[in-house]
DNA sequence: ACCTAAATTGCGTACTACGCAGAATTTGCG
DNA sequence: CGCAAATTCTGCGTAGTACGCAATTTAGGT
C-alpha cells in the first residue's frame, strides 16, 4: 500500500500550492478554505483533513524542505568536515527548489509572501523547527555520538535559526547584492563555524 | 497617562497567569476562554481584547522575558566581551524568573507545560522569535555597527535558538543533573562562542 | 467635581476545527 | 476478472474562536 500514500502526498502538495497561489494573489486574509478546495476540486472538508489551517497549508513546502535537510546532510560524503557538510546541506536546499515537484522560483515567491504577511511568520517558524529533531539526530549519527545530546540539538537549532535569519534578512533587503544561496551559506557558516568546527566535540 | 498602561499590563499578566494555571490543571485542550475570564472576573470579550488566542495568553510571560533580553544585554558592563555579555544576559533571564511579578518557580512549571503540550511549541517559538529584532539591534548597538546587518541578526537568532533548545532539552531530560540556568549557559556559550568571540567582526 | 479619553462589555457575524457516519474508490487476493 | 476489505472523500452538525461595532462604565487630569 505504497501508492496510496504517494497519491496522498501529491494531493497534499497540490492543495498547498493552491493555497499559496491564492494567498499571493488575494492576500492571506482573503483566502477562504472553500476557495482552496474549489481550486483543487475537492470538498472543503478534505482540505481540513490534510491541513489544520490554511497557514499550515501555505507553509507546507517549507516543511517538506526542512525535513529534507536531515537526508541532505546524511547524503554528504563522510570525509567532509561536519561544519562544511551542514553548510552545504542547508545551502543546497536553498539552491535547488525543485526538490519535490515545486515550481521553479518557488522559494522567491515564498520569501516574498512571508515578508509581506507577518501572520505567516509563526507558521514559518514552526515549519523550520519541525526539522530540528531529525537534523539533530543526523548530526549525532554523523558525529558518532548518542542522539539527544545537548550539543547536537543546539547545533541543529542554531543552523536552522541561521538559515531562517538569512532568508528573512534577504527578504527585507530591497536590493540584494548577493544571491539568497550565498546569504544562507554565509549565515549558516557563521553559526556553525565553531560549534562544529575544529576543537568541538562534534567535529 | 502612564498609570493607565501599567494597569493594563497588570491585567494582561493576571489573565496570562490564570490561563496558565488552568492549562496546567485541566490540560490545554480543556481550557475555554470563558473559564479564563471567570477566573479573573472579566468578560470573555475582554480576554480576546488582550490576547488573540488562549495559547498566546499562556505564553505571554515568555514573551515578556524574551523582550527583556535586549534590555538585559544593554545593562551589561560595556567592557565585557560581547559573547560573555550575551551569555550572561540570556542565562540571567533564565535564572531569576521574578522579573515582572511572576510567581517563583514559574519557569519550571512553564517548561513542564510546554513539554507536556506540543500544541504550545509553536506559540513558544513565536514568543522567543519576537525578541529577535530587539536583541539584534542591541547587539549591533553594542558592537558599534549599523543595525540590520546580517551578522547581528544571525547571532541573535542563534542565541535565542540555543536558549530554546536548552530549555527543551532540559525539559525532556527526566533526571537533569545540572540546573536549567547552567544548561542554558552552556548552550548559549556554544552557539555564541565563535559568532561573537575573538576574530569576529562583532567582537 | 467635571470633562474627556479609554477600557470593558454585550451582541452579532463569519469562519474554523473536527467528530461522525455514509458513499465512493482503490487495492490486494483469489 | 471480480470480490472483499480497507481507506479516503464527503456532507453535516457542533463547539468554539476571532473580531467589528456601539454602548456603557470606569478612570485620569485639571
Amino acid at each position: 500500500m505504497r501508492r496510496r500514500e504517494l497519491q496522498k502526498e501529491q494531493t497534499r502538495l497540490v492543495l498547498a500550492l493552491a493555497a499559496f497561489d491564492l494567498a499571493t494573489e488575494h492576500g492571506l486574509a482573503n483566502v477562504r478554505i472553500p476557495q482552496i478546495a474549489a481550486a483543487v476540486g475537492v470538498s472543503p472538508r478534505t482540505v481540513n483533513n490534510y491541513f489544520p489551517s490554511k497557514e499550515a497549508a501555505i507553509v507546507w513546502p517549507a516543511t517538506l524542505r526542512a525535513v529534507g535537510l536531515a537526508d541532505s546532510l546524511a547524503g554528504r560524503p563522510a570525509e567532509e568536515p561536519l561544519a562544511d557538510a551542514i553548510v552545504a546541506a542547508v545551502a543546497g536546499q536553498a539552491g535547488n527548489s525543485e526538490i519535490a515537484g515545486l515550481p521553479p522560483g518557488w522559494l522567491e515567491e515564498f520569501r516574498a509572501l512571508v515578508a509581506a504577511e507577518p501572520a505567516l511568520h509563526g507558521e514559518y517558524l514552526k515549519a523550520a523547527a519541525a526539522a530540528e529533531p531529525a537534523l539533530a539526530d543526523a548530526i549525532a549519527r554523523r558525529a558518532g555520538i548518542p542522539a539527544g545530546q545537548l550539543e547536537s540539538q543546539v547545533l541543529a537549532a542554531a543552523a536552522i535559526a541561521a538559515e531562517r535569519a538569512a532568508v528573512l534578512h534577504w527578504a527585507r533587503t530591497m536590493a540584494p547584492r548577493s544571491s539568497l544561496a550565498d546569504t544562507v551559506r554565509t549565515a549558516v557558516a557563521m553559526a556553525v563555524r565553531c560549534l562544529a568546527g575544529p576543537g568541538s566535540t562534534l567535529a
